[in-house]
DNA sequence: TGGATTTAATTTCCTAGTCAACCAATATGT
DNA sequence: ACATATTGGTTGACTAGGAAATTAAATCCA
C-alpha cells in the first residue's frame, strides 16, 4: 500500500492529533457558549458555579486550582458573579485573609438549568458517535486528564 | 448495582463530556505553547504557518476559515508574523481588494521543526493511551469535525 | 455609465485571560 | 517579641480574540 517515499514533507496538519483535539474543543465549547448566553453567563461562570455546586463554600485559590486558571482570573470572575447575585464572598472566619465562595440560592437554582444546557451541547456534538464510541471518547478523556493530574479533584 | 435515586442533582461535573475535552484539549494546548514559544512563537501563529505550508500563497479569509477564526483575529495575526519577517503579504494581482499570504524561506525552514514539536508534544501527552486508542481518539476527533464541517479544507 | 449592493480586509471597541507587582494577614526563627 | 518570610487575594499592564463599524474595490443592473 505504502512505499517508502525520499525526504517526506512534514506530516499533513491533519496528522497532528493536538489540531483536531482544539478544532472539536473549540467548536463543543463555542456552541456551549451559544447556549448559556441565554441563561446570562460565560462558559467560564458556568464551570465556577458548577464547582461551588459540589461544595457548600470554597476558597478561590481552590477553584482556581480546579479550573486551571490563575488566582488573578478567578478574582475577577468572583466579582462578576458577585454582581449577578450568583455567588456570596464571605472572609474566612479563622484566616482573615482567606475568602470563600458559595452559591447564592438563585445559583443554585440556576446550575441545573445550565448542566441541561450543558448535556444537551455534549449530545448535539457527539451525535455522530456511536454510544459505544462515545464512552470510549469518554473513557480516554478521563484516562488522559487523571495521568496528567487534571481531576478536578484536590491534588493534596 | 445502581438504584433509582429520587430527584437526582444534576450529573457531576466529571459527566460532561465537553468539560473534560476541554481540559484535555487546554493542556495539550498550554504544553504546546511552552514548546514553542521557544521558537518565538505562539499556537495560532503555528497554526497559520502549518495551513500556509501546504498552499503556496492563501487569501486571509481562507485562514480564518480554515482555522475557525475570524478574520479580524487573522488580519492582526498576519501582521505580527510579517513582523517576525514569517509571512509575506501582497495584493491580489487580479483583485485588488484580496490580499495574499505566503511563508518566507525562513517560515519554510521553520515548520518542520514546529512540527516536530507538536509531533512530540502529543506523543507525551497521548502516551497513557495504548496505539489502538490513540487511533481511535483520531478517528472520532476527525468524525465530530468533519459532521460539523470542521473540515480545515474548503467548504465550497 | 453611474448609483446601489456585495465582498475582502482592516480597525475600533470590548471582554477575558495571563503575569507580575502588590497588600494584608499569618507563620517562622532567633 | 519582633523582623522576616510566606501565603491568599487583588490590581495594573498587557495580549489575544470576537463583534460590529469602516474602507476600498468589484459587481450588478437600470
Amino acid at each position: 500500500m505504502w512505499q517508502a517515499m525520499p525526504d517526506p514533507s512534514p506530516a499533513s496538519l491533519q496528522d497532528h492529533l493536538g489540531y483536531w483535539l482544539r478544532m472539536v474543543s473549540n467548536a463543543v465549547s463555542h456552541g456551549f457558549a451559544r447556549q448559556v448566553e441565554q441563561e446570562g453567563v460565560t462558559v467560564a461562570e458556568w464551570v465556577v458555579l458548577r464547582v461551588l455546586f459540589d461544595a457548600t463554600h470554597l476558597a478561590p485559590s481552590v477553584v482556581a486550582e480546579r479550573m486551571g486558571m490563575t488566582r488573578g482570573a478567578i478574582s475577577r470572575l468572583a466579582d462578576r458573579l458577585v454582581d449577578k447575585k450568583l455567588v456570596d464572598r464571605a472572609t474566612d472566619t479563622a484566616d482573615r485573609r482567606g475568602q470563600t465562595l458559595a452559591l447564592t440560592p438563585a445559583a443554585r437554582a440556576l446550575v441545573p438549568r445550565l448542566a441541561a444546557l450543558a448535556d444537551g451541547n455534549d449530545a448535539e456534538f457527539f451525535a455522530v458517535l456511536t454510544p459505544a464510541e462515545r464512552m470510549e471518547f469518554d473513557r480516554m478523556c478521563r484516562k488522559i486528564a487523571a495521568a496528567r493530574g487534571l481531576t478536578g479533584a484536590p491534588t493534596a
